[in-house]
DNA sequence: CCCGAACTGTTGCGAGCGCAACAATAGTAT
DNA sequence: ATACTATTGTTGCGCTCGCAACAGTTCGGG
């Protein structure tokens, strides 16, 4: 892996330098998350799970899917991990039979707390590049092209359908 | 899948909102590209070789790695799937015996040309949510940040070693 | 009540990717 | 020249994830 493509010169328009950024910020964003949550022994995707949970009901499975994006078998087998790591431990829903909910236990809140406050720390320090009234700036664009594309992306999902 | 879990109110900080924008930003974006180089028959990483490659002498595996910012194994992988499917084709370098390179075939390079071309549009029309003063606006803000990540992540690779 | 449709979670399978080890080749210091 | 090191590309292995099929459960229309 290098950093030395970084020159965006040669690109031929605006848009095409956008759409490139968008992607290597990603890029750079994930490697640092992969920076902070190691040490935790977490994966962004674990971490991600544990955020959504607590110690009380916790969240359903489907539940985590959705707010995650991810399929169904990829939460199973989350988790699985996670459970096995002693982290969080599965509970029937009585009110449903097909359901379970998921649970923090006591080592994975504490473990939950730790790494978020690092995380956060770290998106301050990470983001902190640029000041509030940039980032709110940039906020604001975000808002309006994700919500542009996301339509995009229904739209031609329906079509299909 | 479901785009409902949008809304940022409940995330604590502006650094925050940003960080979660950029993730759900890429992946909008990443969804589109697989819209548009799915009907011909190309995925985002084949997409990202073809782009970087002509029918003369092409490029080195190890310069595509290094290019697209992945493993030397990944580029063999994804060479070997498009010289099957006729698209490209690998050269021995006569000034290093060690090396190869790749270049389009007649087919790769009409496919190339097509792609590219729709893709372009795409990319167009999509970023052209913002106006060209945004964009602009956009690529300043976006050229700090990536810069400033970037560093301190080849900082902390060099602690590493 | 009952049957079909929808939903929840799990499993098998395959695609994509990174890492480590390897062989072949090139570069470099003595 | 020799030996040591670096580089190029390939392969095996393991991890992550999505899709499709499945069993068990719930829901709704007749």
């Amino acid at each position: 892996m290098s950093f030395d493509d970084f020159d965006l010169d040669h690109i031929p328009s605006n848009a095409h330098r956008l759409y490139r950024l968008i992607h290597d910020l990603y890029v750079v964003v994930d490697a640092g998350d992969r920076d902070v949550l190691e040490p935790f022994g977490l994966t962004p995707s674990q971490y991600r799970v544990l955020v959504l949970l607590d110690a009380d009901y916790g969240q359903r499975l489907i539940t985590l899917s959705d707010r995650l994006l991810v399929a169904r078998s990829t939460i199973t087998r989350l988790i699985d991990q996670m459970e096995h790591a002693g982290w969080v431990h599965r509970v029937d829903d009585p009110s449903d039979r097909r359901a379970q909910h998921v649970a923090l236990t006591p080592l994975g809140l504490t473990l939950r707390n730790q790494a978020y406050a690092a995380h956060e720390h770290s998106i301050e320090d990470r983001m902190g590049v640029l000041g509030e009234r940039d980032q709110q700036r940039l906020i604001d664009f975000f808002l309006r092209m994700r919500a542009a594309l996301r339509n995009r992306i229904i739209e031609s999902d329906s079509q299909k359908k």
